[in-house]
DNA sequence: GCTGAACTTCTTGTATACAAAATGATTGAC
DNA sequence: GTCAATCATTTTGTATACAAGAAGTTCAGC
């Protein structure tokens, strides 16, 4: 793989992580000297990393960390819970016994790591699950935007989901959408999927006071 | 503006005005020499380009043009109808008086364009109709991701307007489009999108029949 | 004491030089 | 004559050097 491109992904987990802070300039000597390669590879990991809106290029300036606020994270939420339900509409006419068996297997790999308490692995088996939705819509352009949005949304998606109870409710409508689709129903298959991912009522509480927290 | 976003534009000019053909290798010696500059800003818009889908990025191999297949394009106008149709159902609720009026004028551009017989003022002020009803979506970042995506599809759409009497038809359903969200009926904006971006039935042979032509 | 302008310094943007890898050609063996 | 292996060439990826612009600082003037 080029250097390039492992360190984007190394700068991108610094930021998700909280290590750059919002606002923060990242400095490409720094970066340069941190990762061990000259400014050149540096660069190019900043350049892609402003194409995917996880920091913010000022030309002659410098690149900035840019953190969504509340009100494009709602944003970004509401079309998600689209995307997913246009993935779930589609995927309900097309999908195949194999996949639903794998959904099936993935929501019980949910489930087991849920009576675990793994954190870490429900969030993994929950991308999975809806990887395999958005596969199963039968349209790669969808899947690969939707995967795209999926990556761009998950540190938020955790914050939701520390919220008391969330997660085993969030199992619950995983085993929604699959009778959904199981049954072939595409409208049912869409609501599910799409209340799934809103944010809204409860959830929109359990996020802000996620983000609250995370700011400390 | 640096000189490396200029020389993205226009290599994607060249692109999309197929200059360069499906499969070309972009060397990167000779798109220098051709603007003038060194390797340096021709890579950063090749890798630009390249997240943006417009050509593909072999690792030490080069880049190459790809233009997209009949099945990627039916598949991104798939998309793309659905996010029209978010911002239909959206703006509906949200809509002032004023976009509106702006809604109407741009139409009566369109109109007059059309008249006239000129094209290419048709298209812009068509995309000017769209970005419109984007914006009034109240959605920042859906107005950003459909604009991307109706940057990306332009070129098509226009092979698809060249069917005798798709403009005339395009238009009675951008006034369609006005009526819904001027009554402020939700899902009936959100269908008169759909099926006015939607590939299906005539436009479907309509977009075939320009893509061999565009071969040649 | 404050404002403003020039200067210094720091950072980005671009050019060039070098390294490594992939492709294609040439030569040798079968 | 064909196939394979090695070598040369070409091209990408990275490092370094240089240029230009922006921000902060200092000094002069009011």
């Amino acid at each position: 793989m080029r250097r390039a491109d492992t360190i984007a992904s190394e700068i991108e987990e610094a930021i998700l992580t909280g290590e750059f802070a919002d606002g923060d300039r990242l400095d490409e000597h720094r970066l340069a000297d941190r990762f061990g390669v000259s400014r050149t590879p540096v660069r190019e990991a900043l350049l892609k990393l402003a194409q995917s809106g996880l920091v913010e290029h000022a030309p002659r300036r410098g690149v900035f960390v840019r953190h969504p606020g509340p009100v494009e994270l709602i944003e970004m939420f509401e079309v998600m819970a689209e995307i997913e339900a246009l993935c779930g509409r589609l995927a309900a006419r097309r999908i195949s016994d194999a996949a639903l068996d794998e959904l099936r297997a993935a929501n019980a790999r949910c489930r087991a790591a849920l009576g675990r308490g793994d954190a870490d692995a429900y969030y993994a088996e929950n991308e999975g699950f809806h990887r395999i939705v958005y596969r199963e819509s039968g349209n790669g352009f969808l899947a690969s935007e939707a995967g795209r949005l999926h990556r761009r949304l998950q540190p938020f998606r955790r914050l939701q989901l520390r919220a008391r109870g969330r997660m085993a409710q969030s199992m619950a409508e995983h085993e929604a959408v699959v009778d959904a689709l199981a049954a072939g129903d595409a409208e049912r298959a869409a609501a599910a999927l799409r209340g799934h991912v809103a944010v809204q009522g409860e959830k929109f509480h359990d996020l802000m006071a996620g983000l609250r927290r995370a700011a400390l």
